[in-house]
DNA sequence: AATAAAATTTTACAAATGATAAATAAAACA
DNA sequence: TGTTTTATTTATCATTTGTAAAATTTTATT
């Protein structure tokens, strides 16, 4: 996936603005299992993925929880950190290995006090999270751990391919138990 | 609570673009258990709330559940019909008598393409309110529901003088027979 | 103050989910 | 291919949370 692509589909930008990302933007590519970002680090770097899928997760001692999958065309931020300009609490590792696109924040920030079309990009994005992560709260609610992952099958195929159980569970918030007796009751 | 305070603590801006938003702003007055929002409908304006406190909710025929309580200073939106132009899921029931600052969702889109630092406050409104929804997400996961009550009674304090049980239960994602038994565990 | 209405708590029981450990299956590697 | 390691499922039991209904308390109204 291109790097203009994966902008747009979020806001769509004149030339000249993506022209000035574009400029700052670095590919890397990394090996599967690297951990991107590390909890308790302020983050530097924002990513965009041109391939492969990763997840978000944070931990106490006993328990660990993956709150996000990210795969190609979406943009890897550790929110928290970018947002408030201290440490996150999220890891970031890759399932696969990826293809990502690299812009520093510091850099971001620049252009968000520069151009106004990047500067609603930015705004563009935060509220399409936004209202993922509320309707994802709101269905812990209204739906069962089953109707959930039906849910997250339908809308996610492939998924299931390329992310282990364990992780899906985690990301249900139910146990990897759970989640094995939800898929034989299925079948 | 002033319209430029409650705009500033988002992000501060500059008084030519405070100006612009206040010229547009109107004040309003709501009694109790007013229905300031439905779902189902496109909603036209945004509020700011210079006094009162309210609940966003959404339902299905059996379930209703309070995902958000809105305090002075906070803003009024339907996040989903903002940004995505139809019809949002949530109702927005006053709690309490409340005096809100309204303005046109219209204007501000209209702002947000003429000037770059109300841009850029939109972004950080975004930015703020994805960071607090993912906590909960996480926290939701993290830690028990007696542990969540108390950590919400620590945060806000008033809120149990100013908000019914039942709709605190539900914020908490718990039954109220359930919290019933959190409150008396903990006395 | 007395009554009615609404909100909250308590009780009893059912259902869902979690914890732990053992069994099985799948994947990785020599 | 055979062996080891890792991932997933199954089984058992304990705990948490939900449902429904009744009891109690609080609030509103006459």
């Amino acid at each position: 996936m291109q790097l203009t692509q994966i902008l747009e589909q979020v806001y769509p930008l004149p030339a000249t603005a993506l022209e000035k990302i574009t400029r700052r933007v670095v590919e890397v590519g990394f090996e599967k299992n690297h951990l991107l970002m590390r909890a308790g680090r302020i983050e530097r770097n924002l990513y965009f993925i041109k391939s492969g899928i990763v997840r978000a997760y944070a931990h106490t001692e006993d328990h660990e929880i993956t709150f996000w999958f990210g795969g190609e065309g979406e943009t890897i931020v550790s929110m928290n950190s970018y947002v408030t300009g201290k440490p996150g609490y999220e890891h970031i590792e890759l399932l696969e290995p990826c293809v990502l696109f690299a812009l520093r924040a510091e850099e971001l920030q620049q252009l968000y006090q520069e151009d106004l079309q990047i500067a609603n990009w930015g705004r563009k994005f935060a509220e399409g999270e936004l209202i993922k992560t509320e309707e994802r709260l709101i269905s812990r609610q209204f739906k069962t751990a089953a109707q959930r992952y039906k849910e997250l099958l339908a809308d996610n195929p492939g998924l299931l391919q390329r992310v282990a159980l364990c992780h899906i569970a985690s990301y249900l918030g139910i146990t990897q138990v759970s989640l094995s007796r939800i898929r034989s009751e299925i079948r």
